[in-house]
DNA sequence: TCCGGGGTTTGATCTGCATCAAAGCCCGTG
DNA sequence: CACGGGCTTTGATGCAGATCAAACCCCGGA
């Protein structure tokens, strides 16, 4: 357990998934990938029994057509599980690291057999993996009907939600990550990006970091809601054992509706 | 449960659904919604602990802006399962019928608490959301990256994988709902349908209907590889009793995969 | 049979974003 | 300090898809 604690505010988030892992064990279950910007995990071949949990930085679940368009289908910050989409070996999907970052890898493809009917796992796996469903179908919604400067805004105001407000933001994503994202050309990225300091609603400090003078116009202008908590520590995965309100978001796995009555 | 088995072959699909509804029963898990085209069903306010399974015809996950566009998130058609992003008061998300449709609402807000803790019951949950977010991961890279040929060519070859090739396939959509699906305009739709019939991609018998002439040129024109099996029947949802390869993907709930390897 | 309305198709035009291209900036290295 | 490479910014231009508009098709009702 000692190679997982590595940043101090992580290590609780896994630990809670380690403990799974841990029940019986013939080796250790963690694995920590050291990943340069750039760095890839793969999808695994075969029925794929793992899941990822980024320790520090900020990785992306990146999926690429044969022609080399890239499209980053979410954003992983440090804290984040990842036990979805990558699955799976059929597409060509990987995670990437876009700055330099450590990920956990869990593999739970042999010995593992009681989790596969540990209702505490598997409620945590659920909370997951629904969360990252809000996420995404909130991109959706975003790539399918909004414009540049709207995608740009609600990126940059979700992002700034993550960090207390008026702290300044760090933006580790290049503006080609960025577009490929909000499924736009950097160029454009850059264009909003000039715009939207000329009009006031963000202070740029450097290419990657910037601050919210006012809030509140911002979300004036947004044109979705943002999201209560858009990712809250997975803290008590396995500490409420049964009193969470919803039956299938067990024991405070639920990403999100505890901070709403 | 004769309330449940409505048009038949759809009827084990809940079944295996509905029997962990019925553990324990103080009135009917089951009730059944009859929507016209345009009927909804809105999000549940509060916590909140239902699933819908679509019995025949077609519903979308629909989501809006303030300004009325409009953005499908997905398509359900017959046999499929919602237990996702409606569950939560907190967005403008709602299932809405494309055709006359049949909805069977599940409600587990009461006297279901066993189902919490019950490890096949989750896997199915876990399995219907998984397969939710690999189609919505898809449609990402599609709203992100594709053209609209591309999209519209990826549509109509994903929705004809659905019938068993050489059939006609039957497209219950308007051009309309096709363009809030895929993020365009309906006149586009309209023109790219035009398009492709001209290439022979594809030959329509009506606005409503049409063949695939030639699957094996049509998957060579795709920019994405059409996913395995995009829509399994989820039949043994509760009979495989721990023999899957894969933990979270409890008994045969997994929706893909069963047919590969 | 005519009429009316919703969906579809097609055309003409406009515009937002991509594309191509050239500086500018930042930072590490020799 | 000069150099070089990667990232960013900005400009000029082109094109895909939106927008506006008209005609068409299909059906149901009077």
């Amino acid at each position: 357990m000692s190679t997982l604690a590595e940043p101090a505010d992580c290590a609780s988030c896994v630990s809670n998934l380690c403990r799974f892992a841990q029940t019986e064990g013939p080796g250790r279950p963690g694995r920590l990938h050291r990943l340069d910007r750039g760095g890839r995990i793969g999808a695994c071949s075969g029925p794929c029994v793992r899941f990822w949990t980024v320790l520090s930085g900020t990785a992306a679940i990146c999926h690429t057509l044969q022609d080399g368009r890239r499209q980053i289908a979410s954003i992983e910050r440090a804290g984040s599980t990842i036990g979805g989409p990558m699955a799976q070996d059929t597409s060509p999907i990987w995670l990437e690291a876009l700055e330099p970052s450590v990920v956990c890898e869990i593999d739970l493809s042999s010995g593992f057999a009681a989790l596969r009917d540990d209702p505490a796992f598997l409620k945590v796996m659920f909370g997951l993996v629904h969360a990252r469903l809000e996420a995404t179908t909130r991109h959706v919604t975003a790539l399918g009907r909004l414009d540049a400067a709207e995608r740009v805004t609600l990126f940059l105001a979700e992002t700034a939600a993550l960090v207390p407000a008026g702290e300044p933001v760090h933006l580790p994503l290049s503006r080609e990550d960025i577009a490929d994202f909000l499924g736009l050309k950097a160029e454009t990225v850059s264009r909003v990006f000039s715009r939207l300091k000329k009009d006031g609603l963000f202070r740029f400090l450097s290419p990657t970091a910037y601050e919210v003078p006012d809030p509140d116009a911002l979300a004036h202008r947004l044109p979705l809601p943002l999201p209560r908590r858009p990712r809250a520590p997975l803290a008590a995965a396995s500490a409420g054992d049964g009193s969470g309100p919803a039956p299938w978001k067990g024991g405070g796995a639920a990403p999100q509706g505890a901070d709403r009555a």
